[in-house]
DNA sequence: TTCAAATACTAATAAGTGTTAGTTTTGCAA
DNA sequence: TTGCAAAACTAACACTTATTAGTATTTGAA
């Protein structure tokens, strides 16, 4: 009978999203079982029960914890004075950064909230649809002013966010670049390309 | 007890193989059932045995098909005599039509690759890493010959192939764009950015 | 040290899974 | 029209699943 060991600052329920996150992550949330889970932290399955709800709620933290925090950093540039360029770059690096640092979680978000069930999952696209609108506003700002070039902005919007949703493949490689030359490289090979 | 209806010039199991692909783009592999799969034509789980080996056998054959239509493609191009810039151009545009043409399967395989079981797995990903290896070197030419700016190449591929893999979300807005269009805008995007 | 709340356990349930065995039906070629 | 292979069926299997009920243990505060 061991206990879920908590790290200060942490409850109980904390370690279980963790845990479940690496594992939603790695195997995928359908086939990551409530068992499997327990026995990350030396438990059995009922005993989750003391502190989750069921397993599709730990599903739905996960999603909309990242979707939270893609909302709130969009609207802080929306707040901002920067022009759509520093916009769209910073966006660009906050993407990257959260892909850096909280991978797991962003990881299962993209992957898995098609699993939500049929209420959570109307929010969430809901969410990222407003999401997407506001990035695209941004394109549209740049159009007007002539800092972009006329393409289609919801494919530009669609392309840059595919693009550094791609650095999910780098994970196993995280050492051989640094953070900073990742930003850069992604910033320009996006905004200026890669032809001299 | 209704049969399976097949069109002339497939057999049986090509049927299975499309359905499934449709049902696993929908729901997932690990989310859909043979019963389920099995209702889309009218006939009961047990008789799908009479055609195919296992479930895990239909996504083998979903990926590896999807895998070696890409593979097939990169070896046309690199025993082309095209430059750097004009491959990396037919890639792109290969990756859109694909994406257009066989969008279930191309979904599946880049979604649902993890579920293979072990062997599978090992062999589909050396086939994607031969794939990308050879990309990279394309990429690689490109700087040498000063076609490219000096960007990280492993970064640049895993880019372009992002992006164009981004593409899955417009599936339900096809109408709004023209293949044509769409290939125009993300090659000049991918090649020579946004910035005017 | 006592007591209650938190949190673990075991046992069990109902539903769903891929798959096999054995049998019946279908449809085409002779 | 008959006969045989293809392909459907039903019944059942052995497992796994998330989850509940009921009970024991642990822990921290009084």
């Amino acid at each position: 009978m061991a206990k879920i060991k908590t790290l200060t600052n942490g409850t109980k329920k904390d370690v279980i999203l963790k845990n479940a996150s690496a594992l939603f992550r790695k195997k995928g949330f359908k086939a990551t079982s409530l068992r499997e889970l327990a026995e990350t932290m030396d438990i059995e399955a009922p005993s989750l029960y003391n502190h989750i709800g069921s397993k599709s709620e730990l599903l739905e933290e996960i999603c909309f914890s990242v979707a939270k925090d893609f909302t709130e950093y969009m609207n802080t540039i929306m707040a901002s004075k920067d022009d759509a360029v520093e916009k769209i770059s910073k966006l660009i690096r906050f993407h990257i950064q959260k892909m850096y640092t909280d991978f797991d979680n962003v990881f299962v978000s993209n992957h898995e909230w098609k699993q939500l069930q049929k209420k959570q999952l109307t929010e969430f696209l809901s969410q990222r649809k407003a999401y997407e609108s506001a990035f695209t506003e941004i394109i549209n700002e740049g159009i007007k002013k002539r800092l972009f070039k006329t393409l289609h902005p919801q494919i530009t919007v669609l392309t840059i966010l595919s693009a550094v949703r791609g650095l999910e493949f780098l994970h196993d490689h995280k050492n051989e670049y640094s953070i900073e030359s990742l930003e850069e490289n992604m910033v320009q090979h996006l905004l200026t390309g890669i032809i001299k």
